[in-house]
DNA sequence: CGTTCAATCTTGACAGTGTCAAAATGCCTG
DNA sequence: CAGGCATTTTGACACTGTCAAGATTGAACG
């Protein structure tokens, strides 16, 4: 029973490292759920139903994170590695000669990030793991690096003098983050509904932060 | 059932009624709820404890809340209740010439606000009640109300031509108070944890925000 | 004054949760 | 092939929300 079931949850590549009974338990365990909250939160996440989920029994996962916080952790981690690389992505791909127009879409791509994974977003930046649990170490790390990257676009833009020179670009990016961060929470949860909306009101958003530069 | 609960619902003060048993169930209930999770979050509140703290069976506050759900949305009622009386009272007290200066006194107490009851501010915003759980009627029209304040200050601001006039006023209420709940919110669920920069972040967003008009 | 009634409260029960302790399994190294 | 140790399981405990059924009792009515 537990033999050949594990076997079936791993393709086993080629060279597929299997460390142990499972092989690769801890990955599997991330994947199945992040699943499980895509349909339903993270109020339907139960590491007893996880574990059933990939058929290993209630406390496997325990020898993989110390916790269910630690889990949440590791979900919250890579939708920031996810994220980094979605965002840099854009950067990169969106050739284009106006910086505004650049940092527009390089702003809807975020909002368009934490719509697609909500739940995923919702551990990145929400009460669940930064006040009512424990961010771990590692995670607090890639979500610094996350920010600065952010922070690091505002620098952009302000020596560009698309900001004003009053202001320090420290708290302008503090201040333009926390808007952005306020309409992916009202849209994720559930107080703005009508979706339709989100670009236009951020696009709303991105005018006034950029026409106050002159 | 549904008749007897509007009477315990009211202080009915001189003449306390003692509509049964306990009298005033539903209050106590509630004021012991905010207490709860005033110290440890909503996580902190649950029924059974909740009934204990009271004197009362684990199963009494169901007589006077269908669930859980509803114990929060009626914390959240109270909540909008007490919100909207604090910024009609911050509005009259700023007897200002600046219109401008008394939106930022509004706008630093609303956070302030925020701030001070993160947990109700919580719940009255938040995913548990939105997305997770389901609003009550009742509380679907008194936060609307509450919106609509909010509404009819960005319009008053729009008038006197503090916005851009190419915008529409409901955008820019959409806009600005998502900023503004953006902010709250990175500071409420501890991303944001240096207090002591709030007001500044905030008035580096207002000056973005009205910057924005000329 | 006593009876009835319905709102209120209690007791018992069930399925579910996170997580600890101890036992079992089985792969790898010697 | 034997020992060790990472991995997994079983059992248990204290919680949780909430349902069903019974007990209590304030007030309305005869």
């Amino acid at each position: 029973m537990t033999l050949s079931r594990l076997n079936d949850t791993l393709p086993s590549m080629t060279t597929r490292k299997k460390p142990y009974h499972h092989g690769d338990l801890r990955q599997t365990l991330l994947n199945a759920a992040v699943e499980l909250i895509s349909s339903g939160g993270v109020e339907n996440l139960s590491i007893r139903k996880l574990a059933d989920q990939v058929g290993v029994s209630r406390t496997a996962p325990y020898h993989h994170f110390q916790d269910k916080n630690e889990l949440l952790c590791a979900i919250a981690e890579q939708g920031f590695a996810r994220q980094d690389q979605i965002m840099t992505d854009a950067k990169r791909y969106a050739t284009g000669d106006n910086l505004a127009e650049i940092f527009e879409t390089y702003v809807l791509n975020y909002l368009r990030f934490a719509d697609q994974n909500r739940e995923t977003y919702d551990l990145m930046y929400g009460r669940e793991i930064w006040r009512a649990g424990k961010p771990t170490e590692s995670l607090q790390a890639v979500s610094r690096h996350s920010f600065r990257i952010w922070r690091q676009w505002i620098e952009t833009l302000f020596e560009q003098g698309m900001f004003d020179r009053n202001e320090s670009p420290r708290r302008i990016a503090q201040a333009h983050w926390a808007s952005l961060h306020g309409l992916c929470r009202l849209f994720n949860d559930g107080v703005y509904i009508n979706h339709e909306e989100r670009d236009d009101i951020a696009r709303t958003m991105l005018r006034a932060m950029l026409r106050a530069g002159g």
